[in-house]
DNA sequence: TAAATTAGTTGACAAAAGCAACTAATTTTA
DNA sequence: TAAAATTAGTTGCTTTTGTCAACTAATTTA
């Protein structure tokens, strides 16, 4: 048996538990958990059939139509023969459905409220950003874009972080030493020592509040920059983040006039090589050396700013 | 309402459906859900009484004890007259129970395996470490003392973690700017230049694989060694950690003969210096600074070892 | 040692859910 | 374009699931 598997496993039983929707009644009101559905769905969706509703919620419509029949008693909602179809009718809630859904609602968040409430605003974030990267995963099977975001102030931490990402993936995809993050660490040093707000930059891509990926411009003269530190965790790679990253990073050198952009790397970094010439970098020198604990080419690329 | 809640209640709504628990019979099997959780729990408690199950899964004693004696005729359960209680009887499953729910838990399995199939290993990884987090921030059930580890071996990533851990730690409690991240920075950079698997030594305190504590010893002479990087996520205080790492870190400076150990601190960091002092270390020289945006007494400790 | 409580069973019943036959309207197809 | 097939919704009937209260027999408490 997988762990991966039985991990989630352990997670659903525990879920499951911690809805608490196995018990009739749901909060304590006269309504079950199907009936509560129900009239959320017809709250979602404002103008909606009985034939929507059983789909959605995979239930038997002969099971459905005695309950909206019910709920028709109780005047919790308001049939209306549609327009298009003769033999369908638009159901909607009624201001008292609408009522005693917003006193549950009401309810349901006390509840959730009650326990959270021992968490501070930070570890609601977290929270709240795993549940959304779980339902991601869940759902749409990948890291969706539009949950990427960038920033480039440098705040207490990042520096920190990106040397370890550096550490972790270099570690696990090329099997980098230790003495590989020591390297990085020294190039950072060197880094802060001179850091110009002015010309120099630092881009972060994150997801949930983690940096996933980053890119750097280092400037070395009025005319010349070096591109460092690029870096995509392999997870979030084809999402048109590396492309993001080095446009910013481009873009900002003809903001600040750099006539010639350099960078560094190995030719171990294939698909780093192959973002790096579609941005128009060209290898410009190559040389065998061992270090870290491997023996790979140390390349130089160029790239000339035209104005 | 807030944000917080209604993003808890919409992820709710989704593992709901997700969970596709809602439907009578459990993986298309002839047994209900209430059945299988029955046939889980009994199958767990390896011996249980039909008291504890009701407890456990909240069910009527009339429902649970019809429901007993179909599985008793269908042959998947065992009773044992209870020895302790006359009236009582010890449950556990039959060879048969057990084949059933090996089958269920497969199929439980493939349908899981058939919904995170798409996903790579590292979005697996983040999938299970979401869970795992929703999980524990939902359970207030503190972190156990049982899954903290310890080791003391440096691998790729984990200096670049310990000085993200400093930059984050330090900025959150006492408001450092990234200045002070920077000089951690170059700590380890020295550290590193000179560092000796024989006289120096980290130790890392994880939880759920992430660094969330950590001390060193830097040895400065053979009789001399400096503790270093001392550092407690403050989510895990309290539970004996920091006590744990000192121990472990004034036990090698023993090994190693040491004759003097000394820190460098600031009086900002309280908790800290409790655990120095309850260590034995004894406050030596005390100087205002101003550094790191702030203004605070930067203080040596020491600690003689005696022979 | 009598009274109260507890583990489990059973009868009676109510609520939840599923199945199939039906009506009336709509769509497909030949 | 008219017959055939399909679809939205209703209703009768049935099974499954769950609840409540009364009961027995053993155990605990006072």
């Amino acid at each position: 048996m997988n762990t991966t598997t039985s991990k989630i496993r352990s997670f659903n039983r525990f879920y499951t538990a911690h809805l608490d929707i196995l018990s009739q009644h749901y909060l304590d009101s006269e309504y079950s958990l199907t009936e509560i559905r129900i009239l959320y769905e017809i709250s979602e969706g404002k103008l909606i059939t009985a034939q929507k509703i059983t789909e959605i919620l995979n239930l038997d419509k002969g099971y459905l139509s005695r309950i909206l029949k019910r709920f028709l008693k109780e005047n919790l909602i308001v049939k209306v023969a549609s327009a298009e179809d003769k033999r369908a009718f638009d159901i909607k809630l009624s201001d008292t459905g609408n009522e005693l859904l917003s006193v549950l609602n009401t309810k349901s968040e006390n509840k959730i409220e009650g326990k959270i409430e021992k968490l501070n605003s930070s570890e609601k974030e977290i929270l709240v950003s795993s549940m959304h990267t779980v339902r991601n995963l869940l759902t749409e099977n990948k890291i969706a874009r539009k949950d990427i975001t960038y920033r480039h102030e440098i705040t207490p931490g990042d520096v920190g972080y990106i040397i370890h990402l550096h550490g972790t993936i270099y570690g696990k995809e090329y099997n980098f030493s230790t003495d590989f993050e020591k390297y990085v660490i020294k190039t950072f040093y060197d880094f802060l020592e001179k850091y110009s707000p002015e010309n120099d930059r630092i881009w972060m891509a994150e997801y949930n509040n983690k940096i996933v990926g980053c890119v750097a411009i280092v400037h070395q003269s009025n005319e010349e920059a070096q591109l460092r530190w690029f870096l995509l965790d392999p997870a979030f790679r084809g999402l048109g983040i590396g492309k993001r990253l080095l446009t910013d990073a481009v873009h900002f050198c003809r903001e600040k006039k750099f006539k010639n952009v350099f960078l560094l790397t190995t030719n171990l970094q294939e698909k780093a090589l192959q973002m790096y010439k579609m941005a128009g970098f060209e290898l410009t020198q190559s040389e065998e050396v061992q270090e870290w604990g491997k023996t790979f080419n140390e390349e130089r690329y160029d790239l000339k700013i035209s104005y």
